[in-house]
DNA sequence: CATTTAATAGAAAAAAAATTCTAGTAAAGG
DNA sequence: CCTTTACTAGAATTTTTTTTCTATTAAATG
């Protein structure tokens, strides 16, 4: 009941995204402009600004976490490959979300001002991320560390090499692969 | 002549560095609180907020890029290894400078209103690094894109798993290293 | 079709930030 | 020691941004 919202969380998250990875600076001005939205309906459904940027973040963290999280707990061989191909993957399917996740930092959507409930639940989503690193890493009986750069450090810093401004080319897939393989021992 | 200054450039990027890696947002008035340089001396020194970005980028820009450039240039098998190992070093020998242009964005530091002196300056040697890489991908008869990935994307990947809260750990040398090796092929 | 509920809309107020401006201070040279 | 130069200091102003608040609109329900 009630009336219908005129707009989604997706058209507000991706002028976001495009703000914040273009010129480092989100205003809410900016979204209103981008979007149409007026600022009334946009503090009636995020609450404040913070609220918004944090809604954002989590969104985007929650859509790449369920693919690395569904690649990662495979139990087969190319578990881990796929798992490290789930960042350059994500940014060309979901390009709008990566921006956010994979060009900017967490820092710049959390704040002292964030709803607590929104912290809480960032930080539920990372700790089951790091707790399957960590799964990962005993099963294959590597290091911790370098099971981190192989699945996360080195696809991030493989994507980044192109975002915002381009999409991720299939080649870096296969670099990330290589680097992959390269880290975890080829055996 | 004149009245000497009672303080350096260092100490106000380190402070912008530490603000813009920190929380993602730098003020004057956040300077201004963790130097005590009046606000009227950073308007004097850098002419306006956009200037004083710009040089700090500007200044860890080229204090990065003296290291690489000796790096690649040598004409030494292990030149490519070393250039690509000169982001990790950097991060341990020159933290400050290495959160601006680690942890942070270009675009951060540059926008519309940007001094052009300063634009073009970083322009210039972004060029030259750019054209050093490509003269090292042309002498060891390899891709470009897989050289600016071993030799930047992920060793700026690496460094990232870190900063800017932590110190970046020899660890992450060899696996940039291995890295690096397995890109540019065993041979 | 009146009532309730959930939005939209955007002007107005409040808060925060950037910039300007004037007065004052320290060093160097004649 | 007076003058010039280059800088410091920070209050006042302007601009930008966030936040609040009231009016209005649209859908659903009895």
């Amino acid at each position: 009941m009630g009336r219908r919202s005129t707009f989604d969380d997706a058209s507000v998250f991706e002028a976001l995204g495009r703000s914040m990875a273009g010129n480092g600076n989100v205003t809410l001005q900016s979204i209103v402009g981008a979007t149409g939205i007026s600022i009334g309906s946009l503090y009636h459904r995020y609450g404040s600004r913070e609220g918004l940027l944090a809604q954002a973040w989590l969104d985007s963290l929650e859509a790449f976490q369920e693919r690395f999280l569904q690649a990662i707990r495979a139990n087969t061989l190319q578990a881990g490959e796929n798992a490290a191909l789930a960042t350059p993957r994500f940014c060309r399917d979901e390009h709008d979300r990566a921006l956010i996740l994979a060009s900017c930092r967490q820092s710049e959507f959390l704040s002292d001002g964030t709803p607590t409930r929104l912290v809480h639940q960032i930080a539920e989503v990372n700790r089951e991320a790091f707790a399957a690193v960590r799964a990962f890493a005993d099963r294959e009986g590597k290091d911790l560390e370098t099971c981190q750069m192989a699945l996360i450090g080195f696809p991030l810093g493989a994507v980044r090499m192109y975002l915002p401004s381009r999409k991720v080319p299939k080649s870096a897939d296969e670099m990330v692969a290589c680097a992959f393989r390269a880290l975890m021992g080829h055996s």
